[in-house]
DNA sequence: TATACGCTTGTGCACGGACACAAAATTATA
DNA sequence: TATAATTTTGTGTCCGTGCACAAGCGTATA
């Protein structure tokens, strides 16, 4: 009859050392080794002190399969996003996100999507409740409305629930990661590929995208990415290069937007170049197509469906994509490392600044195991 | 008394299914599914009709920490590849096979790895012979000499071990999958970076690396990035716009290849591009740096530690980068997937071509969780 | 001395699936 | 019809951990 209890023999020097092994060692039960190792008290100083010990010296780490099936409890992770469409930014993290939640859902840990509307604060405040009222073990968030998401975030602290923030960073507050990527640094990358052979003294249009209020949209990503801009263009003693025009448009007001660019390109005849802060430069490739001008550089951010179709047929010359997909992707899997096998995360990791044309847009995906 | 048999509550639609369950339902005992599931016969053919009718409509997947668990067997795993530095191409590939080791080691797969020389085939047949001897559940390698890679790889499969290539690819072998860049198309994006604004009928070097035998390193990737190299310059009719000159330097001969250079820089006097098809670029990069020679456009593949150090100074322009740590990570996962969880991998999975400049290099990074 | 109480430790079951073995049901053979 | 052979099905144990509960032990109290 084989004996269980038989510490396994270590002929192989990486197998691994299992509760049992160190209570025998330390002459103790299973039970003992499983108090020490969860802090739970009620153990003898002497006891604990043996027990400790071996346990570093063996490098003990608990068998993640066992402790998940041993772990009654599910975990509830909610998720706070701007409503998605098929194609656009918003959908690609949540595309990284339902990757996650396949990947976790192994370790009991549930999800639960919530998606407000990205122009009204009313809808942000109203599913924040909500989320609040689900209890939720871990929250993932795209931190719209200042104002409010620090309101939520404080009750978060209070409850002790972690959460992480995606897309935008807020300073100041004590999230357990944040995923995204420097503006700053994104806008300058635009610059150099915007300028880096741009004939001189032409004009070259940098376009915002305003909501009804006038503040722009996207939280500040954009205002950040046009200081990069103009900080490479300063850095390199650019500025009576080139002719700058700031352009602004309006989320909502399609028709007013091609008045107001027929007047910029009526004002500006030598447009050599067009920048769009946020990820809607397919509207000016819209514009320029309908038109039929063309020998304008355009450059904008994100790989929303319509922004690759007109990068692959020219239109558009560059994009600077951010992972989005993982952004979501790692976003949710540092709450479940968290919860499940309390493992810690980097508190601020920035993605990578992807440069992409259409000769590198076809072999560029994130996972090497999508399918859509 | 809980009774463990009863079927679990289904108010939260998406409660795990298990072989219980389906056994309650199907009139028969778990032992009895189990058959079924693993096609290990010895069912009644009304049985089994029934219980797969009833896993296809509950969609049933088993609970993998509970299979690793139930599981004895352990999976090893070898990698075959050329020896590695710190800081070079294939440590980065190394690098990310460790990680991927660290994540299955879960799944009781463990991995051993074995570097050849990668200018000696005698070395990488014997290590193929060794490879062999650890009969191995999966093989992981970088297929260099062509004719010893089919003699494994026949082997391997009559003995049906799957197999992985990273790096580059060998057509008509049956692999479990492939991890690597499209070189020709590398080359393509590497032309459009040097040709974007260099001056017209300036000279451009192409740079190749020989060994002793007088054939080319890298396996027959340089080749094709240099085809997508000129292809790219025939799309657009540069033939007579730019003059090239090819270079062959050799491997091992450090102050011949100065000499050679030297010469070709006598010969020619407005050389304002260098190009380089495989990864050493920072030798191009150190004979410019040691004579003072500026204004010469630098374009080169990988991130070897050396490259991005002079991509960073800006002696460097370009780096072309082919994520070599997800090929190690992505083709151990996918040996562990397949034989943990008989998961399938796509055959062919090419990397992204990551273009890299001093300006976001920064950021560029493979795992958010790296901390080395 | 008996009882109670606190501290410490040991034991056993559960998690879900794999697999070996036992047991039943069915069919074949004498 | 009884028995053996074969097919089909059921049962129990194990994997490593978490946790509830029981048990042991020493000390204080009545």
């Amino acid at each position: 009859m084989p004996d269980t209890n038989e510490i396994k023999k270590t002929t192989f020097s990486d197998d691994k050392v299992r509760i049992k092994d160190i209570a025998v060692l330390a002459n103790v039960s299973a039970g003992t080794v499983d108090r020490v190792i969860h802090n739970r008290g009620g153990v003898a100083p002497d006891s604990k002190k043996r027990i400790e010990d071996i346990l570093q010296e063996l490098n003990f780490k608990p068998n993640r399969m066992a402790r998940v099936l041993a772990i009654k409890k599910d975990y509830k992770l909610v998720v706070l996003l701007p409503e998605a469409a098929q194609g656009d930014y918003w959908w690609d993290i949540i595309k990284g996100i339902k990757r996650a939640e396949e990947e976790v859902s192994d370790y009991r840990v549930k999800t639960e999507v919530l998606q407000f509307n990205q122009y009204s604060m009313e809808s942000f405040a109203t599913l924040a409740q909500r989320l609040l009222d689900l209890t939720p073990d871990g929250v993932l968030m795209a931190p719209f409305f200042r104002r409010e998401v620090l309101k939520l975030t404080k009750e978060l602290e209070e409850r002790n629930i972690p959460f992480v923030f995606v897309d935008s960073n807020v300073e100041s507050v004590n999230c357990l990661a944040y995923y995204g990527q420097q503006s700053h640094q994104s806008g300058y990358v635009a610059a150099k590929i915007m300028l880096g052979n741009l004939e001189k003294s032409s004009t070259i249009l940098l376009v915002h995208m305003m909501r009804e209020g006038g503040e722009a949209i996207g939280s500040n990503q954009t205002a950040k990415r046009e200081e990069g801009f103009l900080a490479y263009i300063e850095k390199y003693s650019l500025e009576l290069s080139y002719q700058l025009v700031r352009v602004n448009l309006h989320a909502e007001d399609e028709s007013g937007n091609e008045a107001h660019l027929e007047e910029i390109f009526r004002q500006h005849q030598n447009i050599r170049g067009i920048i769009m802060f946020n990820s809607r430069i397919y509207r000016i490739a819209d514009f320029l197509e309908k038109r039929k001008i063309k020998n304008i550089r355009l450059i904008g951010y994100d790989l929303l469906e319509r922004n690759v179709q007109y990068l692959k047929s020219g239109v558009i010359e560059c994009l600077i994509a951010q992972r989005p997909q993982l952004q979501g992707y790692y976003g949710l899997t540092a709450l479940a490392r968290r919860l499940a096998f309390h493992q810690p995360s980097k508190p601020v990791c920035y993605m990578p600044i992807d440069i992409l044309f259409k000769e590198n847009i076809n072999d560029y995906k994130v996972y090497p195991f999508d399918v859509d």
